[in-house]
DNA sequence: TTTACTTTCAAACAAGCGTTTGATATCTTG
DNA sequence: CAAGATATCAAACGCTTGTTTGAAAGTAAA
């Protein structure tokens, strides 16, 4: 007995990391157990056999703590709210469209968005909301006046709004653009686009 | 034989109407031939019979009519680009959100750009690039200064992103905002704020 | 090694899918 | 009306889906 993890484990682990890929993939639908245990180099009733059912693995694999990492990151940093929005904005942007990205929760997440299923739920309880509050404190910082609630909510519709384009609407941009690609310098690119694009909008609100 | 359409053709319009419906809000792939049958009270090989498959359905079921017209309409105004581009904004959300419209491409055609089927293609060629480039156009009218393609584009993309976002997040808004119902005052609200947002954004660029 | 328990596996299951079939009903037309 | 073309129907087909099964393999402790 050694401090390495069991075979067993290991499994887990395995279905779990295939399932984040092919869920960010295709989607809780488009996504097939077989697919999913061939990825993982395992056998079909690995999944019922380790998470129940299909919609358990969606569940294990549902992780949000690179989001709540990325949000508090920022909450705690002294710089500007302006700032604070950039900074946001360019690691949000990261994390949805780095295709090299280890963590796919967000991407799993925007595909969640469209096509609900239970998990929904929870996704909105524990990430999405405090997300969306998050970014609410930010935009009443960055006006610096009052605003109505409905304003302030638009406000952040408006910023995620532009950042998930790109995503959601990934496919069309391709075809639209076909030497379209999501390296680094895109990314940030794009990133930097929103914020201007945003920042303006709010400031000159005043 | 009257000026009646056949009892034929009949059920070839109620399928394409139900298929409308059914796209609009389950997907291509979420929709199943045999739903579509039953609102339009037809039997399960009427798809196969007056169409030749799924695809044919949804191709027939396509039709941009309705957003050329918008979209014409507004290029022949000679209002200001500013007042164009509120006038695009307010009709395109009531194609996108309004449940009781009787057109339902827009909506399908939202839920397309995210899982492609072989449709998008005719998709983004008949309807979306030339959208794109109308846009484009009226952005640089309202900026009124040299901007490079990728920047109008970006330009462009945030717009419409912050559109499509009320449809493709839809289910998680309901969520955060249980009380949200797209009404046509809410609407018409929520284009305004769209339509603010952007022009303070490409008007402050100057 | 033996015993008890856990994990894997090939195979099958039931349900749902898009599609096909061949008979039946309904129109159209001479 | 009668004959031929067209449209509808219940039923079934072949396939894929998520899930279950019972045997085989692997693991751990006595």
């Amino acid at each position: 007995m050694t401090d390495e993890v069991s075979v067993s484990e290991r499994t887990r682990a395995r279905l779990v990391e295939a399932a984040r890929e092919v869920f960010a993939e295709h989607g809780f639908q488009g996504a097939t157990v077989r697919e999913i245990c061939r990825r993982a180099d395992a056998n079909v009733a690995a999944v019922n056999y380790h998470f129940g059912s299909k919609h358990g693995l969606l569940s294990e694999a549902l992780n949000f703590n690179r989001l709540k990492a990325l949000q508090s990151a920022i909450e705690e940093s002294d710089a500007s709210p302006e700032m604070r929005l950039r900074m946001f904005i360019h690691d949000f942007m990261l994390m949805l469209l780095d295709e090299n990205n280890a963590s796919r929760q967000c991407q799993m997440m925007a595909r969640e968005l469209a096509d609900p299923t239970p998990a929904l739920d929870k996704i909105v309880i524990e990430a999405i909301a405090p997300l969306h509050e998050f970014m609410g404190r930010l935009v009443k910082e960055i006006t610096g006046r009052k605003m109505r609630d409905v304003d302030v909510r638009r406000s952040v519709y408006s910023i995620l709004g532009q950042c998930l384009f790109y995503r959601n609407s990934h496919p069309v941009l391709q075809r639209l653009t076909p030497a379209l690609h999501y390296d680094r310098k895109e990314i940030e690119a794009i990133a930097r686009h929103i914020a201007d694009f945003s920042l303006f909008a709010l400031q000159a609100r005043g």
